[in-house]
DNA sequence: TTTAGGG
DNA sequence: CCCTAAA
C-alpha cells in the first residue's frame, strides 16, 4: 500500500506560482470529441416484437417490464463486448472508477485550514453503493449505460485493485493546502509529488503522461488501474522536474457523478426502472416538467421546401420525445443520440441522386392505401367483455412503414442508394408519423370511440387488427418542432390513435436490440421512457386502458425509428435546448475539489479533470455552475433552491473562487508590469 | 475550441 | 442553460 502522507500548508501569503494551462495536446482526446462513425444504416421497418395477449390485469403490463429487464441486461451485456472503441473504453473506465472508491475513501483528505474532513468517507461509500445497485438492477443511468453491463469487469478491477497492484493515491484538499500525489504503477512507475498550484513552486504545471499501446489506452489516461494490469510499454514523459501524477480525483468525481445521476436523472436505457418509476409520478409534475423542458422558442417549426413539402422533421435524427398533453414528438440533441446511434451524422450528408415518390401519401385523411404500411400484425388478443374498464393488451409484432419507391441512376453508388432510401425514410418519419389501426381491414378513424365500441377488444383472429404507420402530417400536426400543440387531433379528446402515435415512436426510442451498439445517452433516453407512463397518467376518461397496455410494449427490444440518422447541420434551426440536470451534490464536490486545484480559468482541464465521464457536463457548464455556486455561496441559506448543498462546500467555493481571484489579478499584475518593462 | 460574461 | 465575442 501507499504510503498515507500528508501535508497541510496555510496558502495564506503565499505567492502563486504562474499555473500554465495544461498542454493543448490533451485536447483532441477524450471521450467527448469521439464520434461514430462507420455504421450502417438501419433497417427501415420496425419491429415491435412483443409477444402479445390481451390481460385484463394491469397489473401484468409490470411483469412485462419484468421481462424487459432481462433482455436489456443481456443486451448490454452483449454490447458491452461488441466493443466500439468508446463504448468499450467506457465500460472499463466506469466500473475501474468504482474500484477507485475505496481509495479515495481512504485517502486522507485535509480539509480547510488543515483540518481533516471524514464526510467524505460517508460521500463515497454512497456513491459506491449506487453503483453496486446499479450493477445489480441494471438500472443504468446517466451517460453510462455501460456501467450496468460491466458487473463483471467491476469485479475485476476491484479485485486488482485490492491486491494492490495499482495503487495510486491522493492526499490532499486543495492545492493551496498542499497535495501529495502519490502514483504508482505496478512498479514500472513511482512518482510523486507535492505540489499544486496553491502551492509555492518553481515549476509550471508539471504533467505525467503513461501512455499504453494496448488498446485500453483510452483508459490508461486515467486509470491507474489499467495502468497497472497493462503489459504494454509505459511511457512516462515529463515535462519539466517534476511529476504531477493525479490519477484519482477525476475517478473520484466521475463517481460521484455517475451515482447522482442514476439518483436524480435516471437516465438510462433501462425500460423498466423508468417506467416503473414513471407510474409513480403524478402527471401534473411530468407536464410541469415537460413544460419548462420546452420552451417555445425552441421549438421553431419546420421550414417548407420549395415544393411547398414540409421538410423531413428533424426528429429524425434525434430521438423521439413526446409531450404527454400534446403528443408532439420532440427531438433530443443530435449529440446524444449520436450516442445510441451507429449511423454517422457527418456522412457528408445526404446526397440525392435519386428520385424518391411517395405515391401513396395521404393527404387530410384520404384512404390509407394498401402501399402505405404493412399493417402490423397482432399476435394475440383476448377481450374482457365483462367489464368496460379492462384493460385491453395489444401485442405489436411488428410495424412497417410506409413503402417508398426510389429512382435512382444505375450509376449511383451503393452508398447513395442507402442515403436516398435513408432519404426517404427521413422524409416520412420526419413528417411524424401518425399510427393508423386497421380492424379487419378497415381503418378506423373515429379516436373517440372505445375499443369497445370500435370491436378492437372483441378482436380474436391474429392480423384482424393492425396498425400502420402514416405520414403523421395527414391527420396529425407534424409531431415535432410545433408550438401549436393545440392543432393535434383538432384538439380533440385524447383517442386511442393518439395513444398509440407516441407509442411507436416511443418503440423507436426506447431501442434496444440485440446485436446493437451500445444504447447508452446521456439521459435522453431516460427522458424518452418517462413520457410514455405519464402518457397513461395523464390520460384521461376510458383512453386509459389501451394506453397502459400499450405503454408495457417499449420493454422489449425493436427497432427505433429515432435511429434515422440526420444532418443537425442542416435543420440548425432545430437545436433543443439541453435537458435540465441540476448539479448533485456529489458533482458540486467534484466541481469544486477540481476548481480548488486548478483554479477559475480552466475550465476545459476542470472538465477532463472531474467530469470527464459525464457527458452532458461541458466545460461551459462547469463554469456556470461555478458561477452560481459563488452565488449561492453568497446568498443566505434561506434564499438556496434546489438540492441544498452543504455549507462546507460553499465555504470551499468562497475559498476558492477567493484565492483564485486575487490569483488572477495577480497574475495581470504581473502581465501588466512585464509589459511595461 | 476555449474562455469569459451577459442573458 | 443559452448565446457569443474574443482569443
Amino acid at each position: 500500500m501507499v504510503l498515507q502522507r500528508r501535508l497541510e500548508y496555510g496558502f495564506d501569503g503565499y505567492q502563486v506560482p504562474v499555473v500554465p494551462r495544461a498542454s493543448r495536446s490533451v485536447r483532441g482526446r477524450g471521450p467527448i470529441r469521439k464520434k461514430c462513425d462507420g455504421n450502417q444504416i438501419r433497417a427501415f421497418e420496425i419491429l415491435a416484437c412483443v409477444a402479445g395477449n390481451i390481460l385484463q390485469e394491469s397489473e401484468s403490463s409490470v411483469q412485462s417490464n419484468a421481462a424487459g429487464v432481462k433482455d436489456q441486461n443481456h443486451i448490454f451485456y452483449t454490447n458491452s463486448k461488441g466493443g466500439r472503441e468508446d463504448e468499450g473504453r467506457s465500460i472499463k473506465k466506469d466500473p475501474c472508477e468504482g474500484g477507485n472508491f475505496d481509495e479515495k475513501s481512504f485517502a486522507c483528505v485535509p480539509g480547510f485550514k488543515g483540518h481533516h474532513k471524514s464526510y467524505k468517507l460517508n460521500e463515497f461509500c454512497q456513491a459506491h453503493d449506487n453503483i453496486s445497485h446499479k450493477v445489480g438492477s441494471a438500472s443504468n443511468a446517466y451517460d453510462h449505460s455501460e456501467v450496468t453491463c460491466s458487473a463483471k469487469k467491476l469485479a475485476t478491477i476491484s479485485r486488482k485493485n485490492n491486491c494492490g497492484y495499482s495503487s495510486s493515491r491522493v492526499v490532499g484538499g486543495p492545492p493551496y493546502f498542499g497535495d501529495f500525489y502519490e502514483g504508482k504503477v505496478g512498479g514500472i512507475l513511482e512518482s510523486k509529488l507535492e505540489d499544486g498550484p496553491y502551492r509555492s513552486r518553481s515549476g509550471r504545471d508539471q504533467s505525467l503522461t503513461v501512455a499504453g499501446s494496448s488498446e485500453d489506452q483510452m483508459e490508461l489516461d486515467r486509470e491507474p488501474l489499467a495502468l497497472v494490469d497493462s503489459e504494454s510499454d509505459v511511457k512516462v514523459t515529463l515535462s519539466r522536474d517534476r511529476v504531477n501524477f493525479v490519477p484519482f480525483p477525476r475517478h473520484c468525481d466521475n463517481i460521484k457523478v455517475v451515482s447522482r445521476d442514476d439518483d436524480e436523472n435516471s437516465v438510462g436505457c433501462t425500460q423498466t426502472s423508468t417506467i416503473t418509476k414513471a407510474y409513480r409520478s403524478p402527471p401534473d409534475i411530468q407536464q410541469r416538467r415537460m413544460k419548462k423542458l420546452f420552451p417555445s422558442r425552441h421549438w421553431r417549426k419546420s421550414q417548407k421546401l420549395k415544393d411547398g413539402k414540409k421538410k423531413p422533421i428533424y426528429c429524425n435524427g434525434r430521438n423521439f420525445r413526446i409531450d404527454e398533453r400534446s403528443q408532439n414528438i420532440y427531438p433530443f440533441k443530435k449529440r446524444k443520440f449520436f450516442n445510441q446511434s451507429p449511423i454517422p451524422a457527418s456522412d457528408g450528408g445526404l446526397h440525392h441522386e435519386g428520385v424518391i415518390n411517395f405515391p401513396n401519401k395521404r393527404i387530410n385523411g384520404d384512404n390509407c392505401s394498401a402501399a402505405f404500411g404493412a399493417s402490423s400484425s397482432v399476435a394475440s388478443q383476448q377481450v374482457p367483455h365483462e367489464s368496460k374498464g379492462c384493460d385491453v393488451k395489444l401485442s405489436i409484432k411488428s410495424f412497417k412503414v410506409p413503402e417508398l419507391f426510389i429512382e435512382i441512376p444505375a450509376t449511383a453508388t451503393v452508398g447513395s442508394l442507402k442515403r436516398t432510401v435513408m432519404e426517404a425514410v427521413t422524409a416520412v418519419l420526419g413528417d411524424g408519423l401518425h399510427v393508423g389501426i386497421l380492424l379487419q381491414g378497415k381503418e378506423i378513424r373515429d379516436d373517440n370511440k372505445s375499443l369497445l365500441q370500435t370491436g378492437i377488444s372483441q378482436v380474436q383472429k391474429r392480423h384482424s387488427l393492425g396498425f400502420i404507420l402514416e405520414p403523421g402530417h395527414t391527420q396529425i400536426t407534424p409531431p415535432a418542432c410545433t408550438e401549436r400543440p393545440s392543432m393535434v387531433s383538432g384538439g380533440k379528446p385524447r383517442s386511442l390513435s393518439r395513444h398509440l402515435a407516441p407509442l411507436t415512436l416511443q418503440l423507436g426510442a426506447s431501442y434496444a436490440s440485440p446485436g446493437r451498439q451500445l444504447l447508452n445517452s446521456g439521459g435522453s433516453v431516460e427522458r424518452d421512457l418517462n413520457i410514455v407512463p405519464s402518457l397513461a397518467d395523464s390520460s384521461t376518461g376510458n383512453a386509459m386502458p389501451e394506453t397502459q397496455a400499450l405503454v408495457a410494449v417499449p420493454a422489449t427490444s425493436m427497432e427505433p425509428l429515432a435511429v434515422v440518422p440526420f444532418d443537425q447541420k442542416s435543420h440548425p434551426e432545430f437545436v433543443r435546448r439541453r435537458i435540465r440536470r441540476p448539479f448533485s451534490v456529489s458533482e458540486v464536490e467534484a466541481l469544486v475539489q477540481a476548481v480548488e486545484k486548478l483554479g477559475t480559468g480552466r475550465w476545459r482541464d476542470v472538465k477532463l479533470r472531474a467530469f470527464d465521464s459525464a457527458k452532458h457536463r461541458t466545460y461551459v457548464d462547469l463554469k456556470d455552475k461555478w458561477k452560481t455556486l459563488v452565488h449561492t455561496a453568497r446568498i443566505s441559506p434561506h434564499q438556496r433552491r434546489g438540492e441544498p448543498v452543504p455549507q462546507e462546500l460553499l465555504d470551499r467555493v468562497l475559498a476558492a473562487h477567493a484565492y483564485w481571484s486575487q490569483h488572477q489579478a495577480r497574475q495581470q499584475l504581473k502581465t501588466a508590469e512585464a509589459v511595461c518593462s
